[in-house]
DNA sequence: CATCAAATAGAATTAAAATTCTAATTCTAG
DNA sequence: CTAGAATTAGAATTTTAATTCTATTTGATG
């Protein structure tokens, strides 16, 4: 009995918990219950919100089967599983329309956090959707021709400068020779003195793009150096001028776009790189 | 009977109007039933995933004033009105814990998405995060200094440079007087001359700390500028010195952090101190 | 291919939750 | 301060949902 307790007091796991523990299982289990393991894993806002006759029709099982199906994870009935998913629920995110909402018509008690969500939801959706734009043989190409540089030199003005700034320091970290292109005293040019076809430049710039940049990239195109872009649009013209270039589109809120999926691109460009230049 | 049919057909507003409704009728409701639709407005969620005995318990009313409470505003029953607050629930923007999952699992083999995903799910992560992590209060008070100050002046170095330059674009942007200090020549001492209590130093620092950056802020603070700290903990020297701090903890991946919720909070409070600037 | 164990469907049961109803209370108007 | 209407609390009832149980099916093993 009091084994059973125990039993029973450990197993309140969160989701996340949950959710690793019935895809672990789904292997080993009869046909019905992985069939409401894959059902609980694609579809948690039903199990959250439905009854145990409305989700067993969805999922295409008898009720019962949900009973037994919690009762495999070691719950005493699909209800106490079913809490699990409302808790979930309840701890996302406020609704950030909502607060806007009331912000605006009653008293405005958190109006940092409507921007701070603002700004986060941009940014999330924008690295979200890098994964599917991203043209991965380019990428691989680009990795592959910066692990292979002498020398890779690094360009971005305005927006682009703290980009161009933290491939800086991701390649101090990685040992890598690099030097950051800041056109200071308007010596963009003399600062790509000694550059060649060994070396290579990254270029970052996004809508509207600035001139300096353009030209300074353009500059090293025509002197052989292998130019890699990461720019907003195929009508970029960093698009033109590289070897290869990485397309990546951050989000707008109120006329502000992070850098989000632009660090995450870079970390994993400097990365890679790196591993390919250990490989030899 | 045809027209209650009607009625009934007619009322199934969406959440939003539904909201609005209830404010609205709140003024000519009686005691118990006012009480309920604060409860309703301030505790959606509870609405949502309650019975009608939990709620009512902790709206402090009897379950059948609940009952009544829908009735009122045109529903048949409680259960009608229930099953708005639960479209609502299902409706808000998407689980991104959620998608990273099946991110992850349908790049098996391509070392770029690897890494991508794996920077992508850091970054998101931290974003997530800094809505918990983040003090409300600090924030506003943060942004107030800001707002008055005659020059924000902007310190970071190393992984936290990035995201001061980001911060001088942005007040770049928004027309605020600003100063980048980069301790060029090794000056940093000298560029904070002339600054006064009516301006204010932005600092940023992350494990391990800049001795330079450390230095500098303590500088500012003893001369009495009010400075704003960025920093990953309460134990970090910035904190200390601070007159307001943010935490902002960035999660590691293969030993390298991100700036993706950094540049979130620094995004909110820009705009949000400009917007305090522009009302006055 | 027969036998046994495991799993399942669907009905039966139990439990829980929503709604209705009535007596009591609280307001309101005269 | 009283009468009447409106509102409420809480019990009683109805409805709905969750769980258990059993006959049947499926699947594995000798």
């Amino acid at each position: 009995m009091m084994d059973d307790h125990s039993e029973t007091a450990a197993s309140a796991p969160d989701y996340e918990t949950l959710r690793e523990r019935i895809i672990a299982g789904r292997g080993g289990m009869p046909k019905r219950l992985a069939q409401v393991a894959e059902f609980a894993v694609d579809h948690p806002d039903e199990i959250a919100l439905g009854t145990v006759g409305s989700i067993a029709a969805q999922a295409g099982v008898q009720p019962s089967t949900l009973v037994r199906f919690a009762q495999a994870l070691g719950f005493q009935g699909f209800s106490e599983l079913q809490s699990i998913y409302r808790r979930k629920l309840q701890q996302r995110w406020p609704d950030y329309q909502d607060r806007l909402h009331s912000l605006r018509a009653t008293a405005p008690d958190d109006p940092g956090g409507n921007l701070l969500a603002g700004f986060s939801e941009a940014t999330i959706r924008s690295i979200l959707r890098i994964r599917e734009a991203l043209d991965g043989e380019q990428f691989a190409a680009a990795a592959q021709i910066i692990a292979k540089a002498d020398t890779i030199y690094l360009l971005g003005n305005r927006r682009a400068f703290p980009a161009a700034s933290y491939l800086a320091y991701l390649f101090g970290k990685l040992d890598m020779r690099h030097r950051l292109l800041t056109n200071m005293a308007h010596m963009g040019a003399s600062e790509l003195s000694g550059s060649s076809a060994r070396d290579t430049l990254i270029a970052i710039s996004f809508t509207p793009y600035t001139p300096a940049t353009v030209e300074i990239a353009t500059a090293a195109a025509e002197r052989g150096v292998p130019v890699i872009s990461i720019t907003d649009s195929t009508f970029s013209p960093l698009a033109h001028i590289a070897r290869r270039w990485l397309e990546v589109v951050e989000e707008d809120y109120l006329g502000f776009r992070s850098l989000g999926a632009t660090f995450c691109v870079c970390m994993a460009l400097a990365t890679l790189a790196a591993e390919l230049r250990a490989e030899g």
